[in-house]
DNA sequence: CACCAAATGTAGTAAAATTACAACTTTGAT
DNA sequence: ATCAAAGTTGTAATTTTACTACATTTGGTG
């Protein structure tokens, strides 16, 4: 909470020498996170105890602990928050409104996400026989995008963009096979469904996606993501980024339990690649 | 400027016992703000006079100054930084650590991006007869996404995984037609062939990748991304989470130009998603 | 106007930060 | 290999800063 704001807020609460302190720090509080509390006593006519009481009052543990506070309400630069795009946006507008969205989603996405359930499932991911990713729409992207990325650690991946071939695939299943999906509702049916079949077959379904929905229900672990979506523009956005950020952890995790030497075979794989590229200059 | 990022950058520079002060910081900044000078200092188990030495090299004054510099940096918009995955990091670190790198890639990824071009992409888009997305690798996936959103826009839209069908579909562009590749790096031999022969029909490319690349020396439009890859992964992360982002302002973009009836029709679109899921309870 | 409670200040104390200097490491040149 | 010089780190003393306990003042009330 802006500790400015506070001090407006509870002037009538202040007693008469306090509300001297408090008007030299609105005035002034530039100055005052660089003064000691003698400096900032004398500026404000008052005692250094005063000034103590002052901070005190305000919920901090005394002056430096006040100063601290002060000075991350002074910083400047507005945090990133949700905020929607408006019609009348032009391009800087927009642009700069998608972005922070993405970052603003991304904490909290980071904060509601359970390290626990990601221990466990990287757990899962190293000792799978095979892993499969599904996704319909735009988390179909994702799965792909989780092909890409474990398919790299040379472990049979599957990836499917057909309903059949996924379901097909998931009938085949056997007991150390791990089932990710991902789905921002949570809702598709045809996922859910997917999600019985695997589980019926033994399989370890994870599930990428909202808690306590019907997706959720079928799985035997749930990685949640609450992400804000600004359903304005009746398109998923914020989510799919997540829900990637998500696999980078995954894919991370893994190649972190594997250790060293797995590390070494990465880098092989990437030097492969160097044939299909054009040098680098310098 | 941020003092978390002047720690990380400035690493190099410092001796080895400020490098430990350096550390237990960026590992704790929230509680080294709390923390007095002593205990900071037995905290990275050097001596107090050290940690004031290791202040005073980032341009402070000392070590109360250094606090509220760091305070600030911590409450200001842009806490993220691109810290690196170590070996012996737990779930919470590499989970928090990506999360944070990511935001801190997006964070530069905007600051480099320029709206012109994405104003005239955005343009070109609106009036483009035909839309083809082409990646390849784990840019692929990125071109799916943009599949999937453009897709909703009611406009033709093409996309590919196959190197062959990529080709022919360029071989079938016109005037009107406008080509988006997706790349990092901007060295894949065959995307670049493939904006070569889209513009030898006639087709606007717009690549999404590096500047002075190749790719990008034959694009029509370079929209140029600058984010910071880790390369101890061997996997693109970030870049791709920047071109995602890219592909929503462009989105966003395009629908904002075409105006408040245009988005009533993406409302149908994502209405008519809804018999294929399961309804919401309350 | 005398009393009490709240507010404020004074002086002493504790804590924190800084300085000066000494000991120890590293580096490079002979 | 040896030594000097430069750089790094720690110890102890000093200074600055913040806090506490207590005394004084102020203002309001019976």
């Amino acid at each position: 909470m802006n500790i400015l704001e506070k001090i407006t807020q509870n002037k009538a609460v202040f007693s008469k020498s306090e509300r001297k302190v408090a008007d030299i720090i609105l005035a002034h509080p530039q100055t005052a996170i660089h003064s000691s509390i003698a400096t900032l006593a004398k500026m404000s006519d008052v005692s250094e105890p005063t000034v103590n009481r002052f901070c005190r009052r305000l919920d901090t543990k005394g002056y430096p602990d006040f100063k601290l506070h002060l000075a991350q309400s002074l910083a400047n630069g507005t945090p990133y928050v949700n905020r929607h795009v408006d019609e009348n946006d032009g391009p800087q507008e927009y642009t700069n409104k998608i972005f922070e969205s993405t970052m603003a989603s991304l904490e909290v996405a980071r904060q509601s996400v359970d390290v626990n359930i990601i221990n466990r499932v990287v757990d899962l991911l190293t000792q799978a026989q095979k892993i499969s990713f599904f996704g319909l729409g735009a988390s179909a992207s994702v799965a792909h995008d989780a092909l890409n990325k474990f398919f790299r650690f040379n472990v049979p991946v599957v990836y499917f963009e057909d309903v059949v071939m996924q379901r097909m695939s998931c009938m085949n299943c056997t007991d150390g096979d791990v089932v990710v999906l991902f789905s921002h509702t949570g809702r598709t049916k045809s996922l859910v469904e997917i999600a019985q079949i695997a589980r019926r077959n033994d399989a370890t379904v994870v599930g990428i996606t909202s808690q306590d929905s019907p997706l959720a229900n079928e799985c035997s672990y749930v990685l949640s993501l609450e992400v804000p979506e600004d359903t304005d523009m009746y398109m998923p956005m914020a989510s799919r980024i997540a829900q990637l950020t998500l696999v980078d952890v995954l894919a991370t995790g893994f190649t972190l339990r594997r250790g060293n030497k797995f590390r070494e075979n990465l880098k092989r794989v990437k030097d492969t690649l160097r044939d299909s590229r054009y040098d680098k200059p310098d």
